[in-house]
DNA sequence: GCCGGTGTTTACCACGTGGCAGAGAAAGTT
DNA sequence: AACTTTCTCTGCCACGTGGTAAACACCGGC
């Protein structure tokens, strides 16, 4: 069934090692040989068998890529930078959705159970502690994306790439204040599990109401249980149920998904954005700019971190670089439809 | 540095094969050294070589799943029920993204160019022929989701799992027909490429026009370069380049991302949906439900497909059917604002 | 005490490939 | 002409595992 390079050996008259360095370019190869091998192969339709390479070599060519979920579109649309950015470089990318279960980012940073199956890892983090990530059991580089997680001061081999987040949150709620809004809240603080994503986006927020002189007001905190557009809409209802003089005019969310799914819950009571309440998103996915009305967003530049993670993690992988490496990319805010104007 | 049976064979003070026995669960192994092996295992931190396994097997526990592109928020959805459905059974899932690129579809169909990296490939064709699937050279069981391509009689291999398109489509458009709508358009005929999938729901629409006696406007066939939010916007501008009177006053969209994009831009010129334009799309994406207005759709029953899918493929895989399945699965239409009552 | 049976452990081999170094031939040097 | 160097090609080995079957130990029965 399977085509050998002893088979290709066999019908080309030569030995199977000679199929082999041709295969991997050794210079020292005739072009007569060359040709009758190539042509071989061809006629054969000779295909390498991946775990025999595999096997032999130590190098699986494959990457992994733990995203919490690819249903949340940011992380669809940075998949798709991610593996376009690999299959640049001629490796495969094994996506794996941890749903932000500690277990599976466990098995993820431990390589599945399994030894080399990926030959590095760019993981988005969110259950996971620093020790956690320190203790991994892989035996392969690491690249974390996102909220830069705290682990021990020299990083001991982990490289780090994402934006600013509390400045980019602080960016976002400045611009909710200056608008000018007086009651700006912020959607989707931590509720169960404690997201270090949220913590630090929480933190910018507060940055910025306190460089605003405005106190800040637990009762406009509002945490959710996730971060899709049912949680959103599940603090829009939250809020609906405040005293209406207690209600916020002016919202930061968390990520878009938030934001949409708080658009729709006030949009059912006849809340009109941005006429009533201002709304911010974080993560500038496609929807933002289509929706209605059109969320302002604070976009990080996805190209970049893209680009970036991966080509660290290659200089790993490839021993290129030892160094830690902890790059802050880009970000800006895109003003929409959603924060356009003041208030009534 | 990694750790192989042998090394745990040699701590436990047991041969290298009883090792593989205890991992294999061979019941013939006294508790006695089962334990120790375990102790072995537990203390040196053991995990198979995943590569080796693969070899010696001719297994590699992994399926491939080929969607054009993750950021089209259907076949996240639908890649999140595939990697669950599987992962449920002990397997990984390889995805891949064919950005509906022929050669990228030929490369999943043929294993990438190796043996052994996929036991089978769960793939959502676009670009590719019958010829092309039937000419596939991977040597692993294949499943075809979406539309039904037409391959030769006996299917030679291949499942197919997806819902009637054409009745779907049909279904869509008869809603529209009943609202009443008098000039019902179609936006997503396919431009570039020809997709089987555009071709299927077009013949729906087309159906049910000519089974309520309304004559087909080929001026109200619309089609798009792609099928995201931005080629609906464009189709939605063409629209507004009408003369007012000739304009469609209800639209069914070959998917959600194309009604998201035709409303947005029918929005822009003032458009009130339902009211002027009633709009129907096509896949019942999350976003359809929070989006304002919300967004009527052929519902496909996503989990039932994922589930079908890989159950299938592994029947396959496991060599334990191999009869040819063509699985129809359910769909229903879900009908929210963007249809609800009539013009005007 | 020998024998078949059952339970437990082990030795050997093969999966397909790439690294290494050696064999043989051709070319260049003294 | 003999020797070195360079170029081609080849054979051997190991990667870590699971399948097959042989070896060994123990047990009960005649």
């Amino acid at each position: 069934m399977a085509v050998t390079q002893e088979d290709v050996a066999r019908r080309a008259g030569v030995a199977r090692k000679t199929v082999s360095n041709v295969i991997s370019d050794y210079p020292h190869v005739s072009d007569r040989i060359r040709k009758k091998v190539l042509a071989a192969i061809e006629e054969l339709g000779y295909q390498p068998n991946r775990a025999a390479q595999n096997l032999r070599s130590g190098r699986s060519g494959m990457i992994g890529l733990a995203v919490p979920e690819l249903d949340v579109s940011y992380f669809a649309e940075l998949t798709r930078l991610v593996v376009q950015a690999t299959e640049r470089r001629g490796l495969t990318v094994l996506i794996i959705q941890t749903f932000g279960d500690l277990t599976r980012e466990h098995a993820s940073l431990n390589g599945f159970g399994h030894q080399r199956l990926i030959d590095g890892l760019i993981c988005s983090p969110i259950a996971s502690s620093g020790e956690d990530i320190l203790n991994r059991g892989g035996g392969f580089p690491v690249v974390l994306l996102g909220e830069q997680v705290s682990v021990a001061p020299d990083h001991a081999g982990i490289d780090h790439v994402g934006i600013d987040n509390v400045a980019a949150a602080r960016t976002a709620t400045e611009h909710l204040l200056s608008l000018p809004r007086k009651r700006v809240a912020f959607v989707g603080a931590s509720r169960s599990t404690d997201s270090h994503m949220a913590d630090l986006r929480l933190a910018g927020y507060r940055q910025a109401l306190a460089a605003a002189g405005v106190p800040l007001r637990p009762e406009l905190v509002f945490s959710v249980n996730g971060y899709h557009r049912r949680d959103g809409a599940e603090a829009g209802r939250r809020i609906l149920a405040l005293p209406p003089e207690e209600r916020p005019d002016g919202v930061f969310c968390a990520n878009d998904l938030l934001a949409q799914g708080l658009m729709r819950a006030l949009h059912d009571t006849g809340y009109r954005i941005p006429h009533d309440v201002a709304v911010v998103g974080f993560d500038d996915i496609d929807e933002a700019t289509y929706s209605i009305p059109s969320l302002t967003s604070v976009s990080p530049d996805k190209a970049q971190i893209a680009e970036t993670a991966v080509a660290l993690l290659l200089d790993r992988v490839n021993g290129s670089d030892e160094a830690d490496h902890d790059t802050v990319t880009d970000f800006s805010l895109v003003v929409r439809e959603s924060t356009a104007g003041p208030r009534r």
